[in-house]
DNA sequence: AATAGTTTTGCAAATGTTTTCATTTTTTTC
DNA sequence: GAAAAAAATGAAAACATTTGCAAAACTATT
């Protein structure tokens, strides 16, 4: 049996094999300009013939970056995310990178474990969900110098590069549309915001609206339910089967939303005149949904596509200092509220 | 200025904090039980002070394994690629290992650059969706010797190692439970099938079914549309415009079905009196619409976790040879389909 | 208290690249 | 066609780690 059995051909032996030097072949990988034509096509050919692929891992070691970046998120599996990881994906890899991700399931200790393997992958630069960190993680990266960047969130005063929307307004203006239509008796249903800056910042928008205008909301309308149409569905039953119903339910985002619909279809609630509906994101098919659903957009593909742009600029030393980019919001009034009808 | 600026600490700096040699220090990571208690502890509190991180890069250069894998898929932003790389994901963090990502959007070009990207950082085994790759990608992998796991699709004749199910059985169920209900006038709705099996599969395990019924789809009821709501609703406008319609839409996705069922709505058609609508793939949600979707359940939280064991253990040498596991379907019979109703 | 055995530690080579500097080859100029 | 200038190539050090082997430091045994 032959000895070459399992070994990957390395730099070395394409150099054997094109009758040139090491410091050719590697010239003809990061400076081909330099090369005579001639000797380039002998060890393309050599490259060709052996199969060989270059060893990241090798360059890495010589200081060159790994042209990884890592991405930290709660969950993979969310409409919203999705849309983002892709967009931010589709932007580091029109940039030459690629995407290391990572997801903790909402948990901070977790998240700084993640944080500690992709820094030994040595990524080049990382992403965050959100501006809520835990003290550690905050430190990690300050002391290990990664350029990193939290997405979602936004604050001017915020520790990290941030591209995001502001929370807070988000949930104040969907507080806002349901008053402005004539809402009094309103619920909120929202995730739980341990651990969740982006679910704490709006329901804290919507709460202070709600107040400006001298309502509190009861906390029997108070709600708490997870990222599932299911669980939601399920979490306002009780809400929708008592006599005194609110006349609009605030979700913290559109997938309860839409579990909040089917809810009130299933109690035989016609929607918007029983009962108004307003979400959160403006997720893919919120406008297609019937009645299609009220919300305030989030821009999760721009906010992925601007992140990809802030991380990789910093990484290559064209960005430097701490930024902060604000995303736009915008109120979609849709077909799921209306005012509400006199009694 | 100092001048360790920018340089994070290696296991030289370790060894001389600590008063011992590399050696040891190394071996504190990868053999702590050959370490005296006393030696451990120094070394623990010079790597707590230097904030020192591994360097996964000169290990995998010894021979190492990376402790990575790569992913390859179509698209992330999907409710059910996002449900299986979630799972698939897990199931790696579990074994310690982390998750290189890259999408190609349905391009089997660019999939095989994306391989090759993947092969340089020195993954340590590959997954892919589906078994329908171009010559050069199958080729790549074998010559590399990278293990590799085929997700989604199954066949027993498999190139690859596969985790998944038959998608033309898949079809072939879906388009069942329409006959049995006595439905004869079917329009189909599926993605382009090209580089794209779990659809082609689908599509045609449905047309075979049919056929044996001797019921042939008229060219104006075959319809193509994207993964989208919006575009599926507005694809099937057509067709429920006009006065000869379908009794029942089998749809090539839950997606597709969603995005049928809200323009039979907007239509209004009664589903399921007026009108039939089955999908396939039972993603989060399906079982909540109203009314809920009659579809064909894929297991993809299985499917990922499976997937994720099989090409570690294999990484690892337990598992060699190519294995090929089936996993089951089963046809969800829910509110979304009934019997056609009688002209 | 010396010996044998065992445990712990250190030395140095090896891993696959890039890059600086020196050397060789080619081209241009007169 | 020789000298000068420019272009192309090669040799060797450097990067951060692991590991086989050898040396040193303990322990147990007598």
């Amino acid at each position: 049996m032959a000895i070459k059995q399992k070994d990957k051909p390395d730099i070395v032996a394409v150099a054997k094999a094109a009758g040139v030097s090491i410091s050719t072949v590697s010239r003809s990988f990061n400076h081909p300009e330099m090369l005579k034509p001639a000797t380039r096509k002998k060890i393309d050919r050599a490259v060709q013939k052996l199969g060989y692929i270059r060893n990241r891992a090798a360059q890495v070691m010589h200081g060159r970056r790994s042209g990884t970046i890592g991405l930290v998120v709660p969950t993979i599996d969310n409409a919203i995310f999705a849309e983002l990881i892709q967009s931010f994906s589709d932007g580091l890899d029109q940039r030459g990178f690629t995407m290391l991700i990572a997801s903790h399931g909402f948990d901070l200790e977790r998240e700084y474990m993640m944080l500690r393997k992709l820094m030994e992958h040595r990524v080049d630069g990382l992403a965050l969900i959100g501006l809520e960190h835990s003290e550690a993680t905050y430190q990690l990266i300050e002391q290990q110098g990664v350029p990193a960047v939290a997405i979602w969130n936004y604050a001017n005063d915020a520790r990290l590069s941030c591209v995001g929307v502001q929370n807070s307004e988000a949930g104040r203006l969907a507080a806002r549309h349901l008053l402005d239509l004539g809402h009094r008796d309103i619920a909120l249903i929202f995730p739980n915001p341990a651990g969740n800056d982006r679910a704490h910042d709006r329901l804290h928008g919507a709460l202070d609206e709600l107040r400006r205008e001298e309502i509190e909301v009861p906390p029997q309308w108070r709600l708490e339910a997870p990222y599932s149409i299911a669980e939601a569905k399920r979490a306002c039953t009780d809400l929708l089967d008592h006599s005194l119903r609110p006349t609009a339910i605030l979700c913290g985002n559109d997938i309860i939303a839409q579990g909040v619909l089917y809810a009130a279809k299933h109690h035989g609630l016609r929607v918007p005149d029983d009962l108004s509906i307003m979400g959160i994101g403006d997720f893919k098919g919120s406008g297609e949904i019937e009645p299609s659903l009220s919300t305030i957009r989030i821009p999760a593909k721009r906010i992925g596509a601007l992140a990809a742009k802030q991380i990789t600029s910093t990484v290559a030393g064209l960005s430097e200092d701490v930024t902060a980019t604000n995303c736009d919001l915008k109120v979609l009034a849709r077909a799921s509220t209306a005012a509400p009808m006199r009694t």
